[in-house]
RNA sequence: GGAGAGGUGUCCGAGUUGGUUGAAGGAGCACGAUUGGAAAUCGUGUGUACCCUUUACGGGGUACCGAGGGUUCGAAUCCCUCCCUCUCCGCCA
């Protein structure tokens, strides 16, 4: 969310940097309510101040024991229409409300002007495609016939767009939540485990509401969602704070599983693990200061492609340009591995900053060394879909028999194994 | 799920027969005095959001005592709904 204020002051600004999100936004209607707004708030607060003013009155003439009932009737209509007052102004600021958590957010200067995905900009990439002697085969084929995943059983456990790990399957999605999350936790972020399902509130908070209500799951009966990613919780922790300034920065690393209705993506990615309604994640956030979160980006998104490194698997990282941004992200860094089975590569990790625009729907503030309350700046990467390392996993180490190789660094976890057959 | 207690400012904690209470008192914090320095002591200050006003410093106003409604000229104080915390019981991993 932006501050009203400030799009007011800078409203061709705003409209400029909308206009490059390709997003079309009604701004003379938010321009009329808030002029409104603030006649209604000049007249009822001058009804206040005179009703305020009677009452007081009332209370002296009662005090020294002399007869008030005079004022009744004045006082009676005064207090009418301040009452009907404030249901107007609370309409009226409701509706802008609405109106101002559909603004997306600010893109940053850097942010490469485009319309879409293709228009993205490649900032550099790491390791080379490698060359199979055979033809590779993608990572559903090589699953299913070693065993370590079944799809079909899957959907008769839920629906498609489910699976189910088996073996050394599973084992292997273990092994890197264990490998990523000790590496995040040795690099300062501090483990979290966060509920699962959250509040309204809390959605609304990091932008998934309201305008994202059909890609969550939700539990009716009990006005709860389940989470698309542990950014929301994460994030969350510390909304309706006023931290101070040495609690900055914050770095939290949570495993969580990932649940997502994919609404509208029916018929896209369909084979596979690519894209499920639950999957498994490592999400790293930060909470830090307005002034140093350019920098917190490029050190988590550096976070995030060590895991690659370490894997030693092909990838490169890109950044959207201003048609393909998030809603909420004012810059976005994606790491795209590179999967030879498939023949492409695959958004693997998402890196964004949020500046103040989540943590001013969450009310995330911080105090400085003078006192002065600062909104912190919010970022988050994945680091990294374990699903889809899993499957990058599968397709960069399989062999020419169907079998797959065990990284190194993930050897630890398997004891002698060093082939998944 | 049943019975009871409670939710007040950075923290502790008054205030529930409605009336200058943004809110006593204390702690903490900041500044100043005292000191060679420190402790102790004394003095002053110490919330947020919004509106109006001012070049600025500042000044004025409105709202906020878990959230949302209601009663009233007036509510932290009375009534209703919801949320949360604690204790006991039940159920259960």
């Amino acid at each position: 969310m932006l501050d009203l204020n400030f799009i007011l002051k800078n409203i061709n600004l705003i409209k400029e940097k909308t206009e490059k999100r390709h997003y079309s936004y009604d701004f003379d209607k938010l321009l009329q309510l808030a002029e409104n707004r603030k006649n209604i708030i000049k007249e009822v607060e001058e009804l206040k101040w005179k009703r305020n003013k009677g009452s007081k009155e009332i209370s002296q003439l009662i005090k020294t024991g002399k007869d008030a009932s005079f004022l009744n009737k004045e006082m009676r209509e005064l207090s009418d229409s301040v009452k009907s007052l404030d249901i107007t102004l609370k309409n009226l600021n409701d509706e802008i409300n609405k109106l101002l958590l559909n603004i997306p957010n600010i893109i940053d200067d850097t942010v490469p002007i485009g319309v879409n995905e293709t228009d993205n900009i490649v900032v550099r990439s790491y390791g080379e495609k490698p060359v199979f002697n055979f033809q590779p085969k993608p990572h559903w084929e090589i699953a299913e016939n070693l065993g370590i995943v079944d799809f079909n059983r899957a959907s008769k456990l839920s629906k498609s767009r489910f699976s189910i790990y088996f073996g050394n399957g599973a084992k292997l999605e273990r092994a890197l939540i264990n490998f990523m999350l000790e590496l995040h936790t040795a690099k300062g972020y501090v483990e979290i485990i966060p509920p699962l399902l959250v509040n309204e509130t809390t959605m609304t908070g990091t932008g998934q509401l309201p305008k994202f209500e059909e890609e969550l799951f939700k539990c009716e009966r009990d006005n709860l969602y389940l989470i698309p990613t542990a950014e929301v919780p994460l994030t969350n922790i510390h909304s309706g704070e006023i931290l101070s300034i040495e609690k900055l920065p914050i770095y939290y690393v949570a495993y969580t599983p990932c649940f997502r209705r994919e609404a509208g993506s029916y018929g896209k990615d369909v084979r596979g693990l690519i894209r499920q309604h639950q999957f498994n994640k490592v999400e790293l956030v930060k909470i830090v200061s307005d002034e140093s979160s350019s920098a917190e980006l490029e050190a988590l998104l550096l976070n995030a492609e060590e895991i690659l490194k370490l894997l030693n698997i092909h990838y490169r990282v890109v950044t959207l340009c201003s048609g393909d941004l998030g809603f909420s992200s004012s810059k976005t860094y994606d790491i795209e591995v590179w999967l030879p089975g498939l023949n492409c590569y695959k958004e693997i990790s998402s890196c964004s900053n949020f500046k103040d625009f989540q943590a001013r729907r969450a009310s995330i503030k911080y105090r400085d060394k003078k006192g002065k309350i600062h909104f912190a700046h919010t970022l988050n990467g994945s680091g990294l879909a374990v699903g889809r390392t899993f499957l990058a996993i599968l397709e960069n180490y399989q062999t020419k028999e169907g079998y797959i190789r065990i990284p190194d660094v993930l050897q630890g976890y398997f004891k002698d194994l060093q082939l998944i057959k």
